[in-house]
DNA sequence: AACAATTTTTTTAATGATTCTAAAAAAATA
DNA sequence: TATTTTTTTAGAATCATTAAAAAAATTGTT
């Protein structure tokens, strides 16, 4: 049922969130709000971009993202220090992180039992809490 | 105990590791490894180095900490893109992250229950869980 | 539809953390 | 001691990211 108005979706979920359904912002969010789940760099969204045939620079590409993880649309998730990795699930999860080939996976909250951790200092306020399973591949 | 010869300790644990205990690797040593458990930055490292009288180049802080990391003397921990902490804790442990102050503070291994985490995948192995509850201030 | 006001995008340059390089210095080996 | 190997160094190079300034697009208002 998206395929016959392919943009209607991604423009309500930018209004929705107070930004302007630009040009690019669009294309980007065509290729990040497609359905599922997703993790993205800004340069590996950048090149997707490109090949998709838009035409759109790094930097906006940053902007975009920056601007989305502070709508509320994207999550910021912190694996190795280097890049920053962005995520289109937003809801309180954790996840595995294979550190060969740099691919992020979501480990659903339900799932994961976490207890026993200290309370925080009492002039500190809890932000959130990151899981990440960091994972190798065998042969390499 | 320590006070009348400061230097036999970290240089046992140098050779023990298969380093040569160089002026400037005793020197970081001695900082790091001082008998509290230390989290500290190349560039933190180095202030301190330079303060305490010693010269060392930022870049033979790199070296040192990447040299002390792959001996096992260090571990690396991944809180923020943009630089790393190496943590003087080898043991496998987890941590508070002070985003406001960039601060790391250790959490017990023992004091923490995880459970339910996804089995992974057969073609990878385990390298190791981190658990990073990060906190802010109340007040900024 | 046209207009001005505001936002966004773009290009380019700057930044900060880290690595690389090539030469000099120090340490180990013969 | 002479020679080989390893480390250190200073500076250049690199990578991800941000900043600044100008150009372009979007919006609300006529």
């Amino acid at each position: 049922m998206e395929k016959i108005r392919p943009y209607s979706n991604v423009i309500r979920t930018l209004t929705g969130a107070g930004l302007r359904p630009t040009r690019q912002r669009l294309a980007l969010s065509r290729l990040l709000f497609d359905g599922k789940n997703r993790h993205v760099t800004a340069e590996g969204l950048h090149t997707e971009a490109s090949l998709s045939g838009q035409k759109i620079s790094l930097a906006t590409v940053y902007n975009a993202l920056n601007t989305l993880k502070s709508a509320g649309l994207l999550q910021e998730i912190i694996v190795n220090s280097g890049c920053s990795y962005f995520d289109t699930n937003i809801t309180e999860h954790h996840h595995i992180f294979n550190e060969d080939n740099n691919e992020l996976t979501d480990i659903n909250l339900e799932d994961v039992q976490l207890k026993g951790l200290p309370s925080i200092n009492s002039c500190e306020k809890l932000e959130r809490i990151d899981v990440i399973v960091r994972v190798k591949n065998k042969n390499t």
